[in-house]
DNA sequence: ATGGTCGGGCTCCGA
């Protein structure tokens, strides 16, 4: 079972990109981020008529998550659990198969220090309380998304022109641990403990050209799910085509439970 | 050298 993870910073601008993805790549799960749009204009016949289907938790402008997936999608939840008032689309939830999924979509953060870093590790904090009961499950779980958040400086192109940058900063990493200690796995690392493994590069500067990048955009197991990983990495591909997006997919390859 | 480039939806915000 093959599951990715894309920011694809707006569906509907995207659609040709996320088409001939689909097509390329064919994951089984594909959890999408920064959609951009309510759910009535997600582009979903030309992503139907490829054989998936699509839970959307979508808003407009800003943000916005989907889960796609052959087979069916069940027990939708939409909106990160821990705080009713929290009108921002950022998470949503599902099951297919025998697999527990979710796509993330975690605060920028930025500036720092400031209200929306606050945010940031309130939110992280809200996902670590409810990822605790994930794991009770006892079952496949992936938690894949944009996590906003470089793990190590190893996932930072330049630690010094990122220095002052919320995805960075030692509070966004501590955050990013204690979801690692509860029991989860990073997949692309746990696959790849050495290797740069970019996921993300801004439009400014030609970063891509110049591989100046970020590994932000993660794929997060149970150790359910980490007993049947076989595969985990990086599709640079799209990050290459015309108007791309500014985020390139990454996925897992869980063996069958 | 705090610029630069996108997308959305309207003169600027978020990333």
């Amino acid at each position: 079972m093959k599951i990715a993870t894309w920011n694809v910073n707006s569906v509907r601008a995207r659609a040709p990109h996320l088409v001939a993805w689909l097509k390329q790549a064919s994951p089984d799960v594909a959890l999408l981020q920064e959609l951009k749009c309510v759910d009535a204009e997600f582009p979903a016949m030309e992503i139907e008529t490829l054989g998936y289907n699509i839970a959307t938790h979508g808003q407009k402008t800003y943000n916005g998550v989907a889960i796609l997936a052959k087979g069916p999608i069940e027990d939708v939840v939409r909106g990160l659990p821990g705080d009713p008032s929290d009108e921002q689309s950022r998470y949503i939830e599902a099951t297919v198969g025998t697999v527990r999924v979710a796509s993330i979509y975690l605060p920028n953060g930025n500036p720092q220090p400031g209200p929306k870093f606050d945010y940031k590790l309130a939110w992280m904090t809200r996902l670590a309380d409810h990822a605790r009961g994930l794991l009770a499950l006892e079952m496949p779980v992936v938690l894949g998304g944009d996590y906003n958040v470089c793990p190590t400086g190893a996932d930072v192109w330049d630690e010094k022109a990122m220095a002052g940058d919320a995805l960075v900063q030692p509070q966004s990493r501590a955050a990013w641990r204690t979801l690692v200690h509860q029991g989860w796995t990073d997949a692309l690392r746990q696959r790849h403990p050495n290797a740069r493994m970019f996921t993300y590069w801004d439009y400014f500067r030609d970063r891509f050209t110049h591989d100046h990048g970020l590994r932000i955009d993660h794929l997060l197991l149970s150790p359910q799910a980490a007993d049947r990983l076989e595969d985990a990495g990086v599709d640079r591909t799209p990050r290459g085509w015309e108007k791309p997006s500014d985020h390139t997919p990454a996925f897992v390859e869980i063996r069958a439970a």
